[in-house]
DNA sequence: CTTACTTCATAGGAATCAGT
DNA sequence: ACTGATTCCTATGAAGTAAG
């Protein structure tokens, strides 16, 4: 039994073209004509199938930025936590890159494996690297496994979690970037404000979108805004979904309910799972309410 | 008109190509 | 050999169509 990764290939690795299309699909979300004109301006003389298709929405999905397909395509609130970072400027978001970046790492090892290398030299060859992935990257034909684990690693580089030398054939580790990616992926310091921050938001939520049950996506992306924007904490999907599981459902104080999915209605929204069953909405009931 | 089948078009992702 | 762009493959679903 292989139990090699699939590492999906990335063909748009400059960040900077990733952030620049995904303020496009922030710009008109759901509106996919609009979306890939901004995109295609980005560039130039080139066609939708080869850039907006081809490179430009499968590299923003594999990297969790946004969600949602065809004409439903929008940012997720990972990225819309990117697109909040722009808003203070290049280190910062850099930051915000790097910790998403680290954590779908963590799927794959590639850091685990970098930091196990390197610390007898401080760096491995690009050569031995590649040596110790075979093994444990699956993939089509040696060279596909080869071109996407250079755009990984070229992703990481970009982003500040490692230095790739002497053109790339020697790789080590940012430490700085590394460690400050992994204090900001420690989930311990928002636990104590998760539940508060939780109900804030659902509370500042329109009668008409709590009506059913609030979106399970959209709360997602308000928490982690307001747990960047107040306390510059970045909280990923994966971790509110992770603490949004660990709070219990019924207390003194409220009831949580969780809504299953109608019919198409989990279309472009990244369900939340609980127990084995995959929820769109949540609704809070507090206990002031009762009757 | 409805149904059951076929064809067509499109999207997304995988793989390959081309200029430097 | 790299980097950026293009082409290829396949699933899906819309549109078309002919028989009942």
């Amino acid at each position: 039994m292989t139990d090699k990764k699939i590492l999906p290939i990335i063909k748009e690795i400059r960040i900077k073209h990733l952030i620049e299309s995904l303020v496009c699909f922030d710009k008109y979300p759901y509106d996919r004509e609009n979306q890939r004109d901004c995109v295609l301006r980005l560039y130039p003389d080139t066609s939708e199938k080869s850039t907006f298709r081809g490179m430009v929405i499968p590299s923003l999905r594999y990297l969790g930025l946004i969600i949602g397909y065809e004409d439903l395509i929008k940012p997720s609130a990972n990225g819309k936590l990117v697109l909040e970072s722009l808003n203070q400027n290049n280190t910062e978001t850099l930051r915000v890159f790097r910790a998403l970046l680290l954590e779908l790492d963590d799927n794959i090892g590639f850091s685990t494996m970098l930091i196990e290398s390197t610390e007898t030299q401080g760096f491995i060859s690009k050569e031995d690297f590649f040596k110790k992935l075979t093994s444990k990257i699956g993939g089509p034909s040696k060279r596909q496994i080869e071109e996407r684990i250079n755009k990984w690693l070229g992703l990481l580089d970009g982003c500040g979690l490692i230095v790739l030398k002497n053109k790339g054939t020697y790789i080590s580790l940012n430490n700085n970037g590394l460690s400050e990616a992994k204090r900001d992926l420690d989930v311990t310091s928002k636990r104590d404000n998760f539940r508060a921050i939780l109900f804030k938001n659902y509370d500042l939520l329109s009668p008409s979108e709590k009506a059913g049950g609030a979106d399970i996506t959209k709360l997602r992306e308000l928490v982690a805004v307001d747990f960047y924007n107040n306390h510059g904490l970045i909280l990923t999907e994966y971790q509110f979904d992770e603490l949004l599981r660990s709070i219990p459902l019924t207390s003194n104080n409220y009831i949580i309910s969780l809504g299953l999915p109608i019919g198409l209605g989990g279309i472009g929204d990244r369900l939340f799972k609980h127990g084995n069953e995959y929820y769109k909405t949540i609704y809070i009931k507090y206990s002031k309410d009762k009757i």
